[in-house]
DNA sequence: TCCAAGATAGACAGATCGTTCTATCTTGTC
DNA sequence: GACAAGATAGAACGATCTGTCTATCTTGGA
């Protein structure tokens, strides 16, 4: 697998998005250089290896950091995971807040979609990353099973908001079946082609848009 | 969790499936009783609580079998893990096939959507097996992915001949639709519960079945 | 220069991992 | 009864797992 569609904290593409965003994050406390490899090296490793296959001795040895540099950062290794996805949620989060702010409202769900389509082919090219974690982490009551949830609960009104705000007329229903839909395109992007799933994913989320 | 909802190679529901499939499987080769409790332990364990977080001696004690009856019958782990998806592929084409032969084609359409609904709050209430198996496996070349590849190469080709049966215009992409539908229901009703996941892919699958 | 924060290089511990193997027992068939 | 197939009860192996810890070095700010 290519380094250059690894999955990390560089967030989804989104067409017009504004780079903006990017400086207010420069406003945030600033980790150590060693924290910020490490975190990387093991988001990469999580999202494109899984995570109880990758251990703490592979993610050292590639991040270049210490055991001890680890656990300083991290009590432990779920904490890892768990950083791990609230970057992968803050950077959509991200891109979504940023689209948000400059495309019109009537622009922004197909925005969204082209994004979601964008996305499967560019960096989420081994499914998503919640979806993923949570085949690993059946337990409900985990720090990383709440994190999925909250992701998924954000991103579900988000898509109300966004359907509300482009005047249509059931938010809810529409954003429920465009969550299906945005699921099973990063799954059939991974599992079943990207070109193939992008093609289904964009004409059955403009049927379902059509017929509100 | 409870144990009447475990996954196993009881297959999914399908609404008027004939019982008589049932008699035909008598005729099989018939494994040892040991083999058959240790695969069906092992099956319900992988798809509960993950494949690379049950190890072996968990299998073993739970099955009530030894290590070396494992290793008579399965020459490591991964052929393991490739007879619980041959059995979960198996049991779905059982069903899928007794429901074609029992329903008229006018009908099976709307069967096999009542029965994935079903299926999602009855059997499969943490996922899809293949979905959830092809996220801690991410080589391509594996046996684990060959059979999650041929079994949604199947189930696709299987909703393109019923779809053509039932006359619908475009059964490729009708089926791709579908497709991404039945993993979104699968993914959902895991994630953000059965009853409005069940309600959203009922409501989004006959939207995109009246559009053609 | 001093000091605190954070990095390095490991060693260590107990547990688990998947696999291989030996010895013995059990069961069904001839 | 003899025998083969398949079961049992482990032991052993080398590797890896996650987390804890010590000693020492490095860097930036006061």
């Amino acid at each position: 697998m290519d380094t250059a569609v690894a999955a990390g904290n560089d967030g989804s593409d989104f067409p017009q998005a504004d780079s903006s965003a990017m400086a207010g994050a420069a406003a945030w406390p600033k980790h150590s250089e060693a924290r910020e490899r490490l975190l990387q090296t093991a988001s990469d490793l999580f999202y494109r290896e899984g995570i109880h296959s990758v251990g703490i001795d592979r993610i050292i040895a590639e991040a270049r950091v210490t055991r001890a540099t680890l656990y300083r950062h991290f009590p432990g290794k779920e904490q890892l995971v768990a950083a791990y996805l609230l970057g992968e949620d803050t950077a959509l989060r991200d891109s979504i807040a940023a689209a948000v702010a400059s495309i019109p409202p009537d622009k922004i769900l197909d925005a969204i979609l082209e994004g979601i389509a964008d996305d499967i082919g560019r960096h989420h090219t081994r499914g998503c990353p919640f979806i993923n974690a949570a085949a690993e982490f059946p337990d409900p009551t985990s720090e990383v099973r709440r994190i999925v949830d909250e992701h998924r609960r954000w991103f579900r009104s988000s898509l109300e908001q966004a359907l509300e705000s482009a005047g249509h007329s059931s938010p809810k229903a529409g954003a429920a079946s465009l969550v299906l839909l945005r699921d099973a395109a990063l799954v059939g992007g991974y599992l079943d082609g990207v070109e193939a799933t992008r093609a289904a994913f964009i004409r059955t989320a403009k049927t379902v848009l059509a017929a509100d």
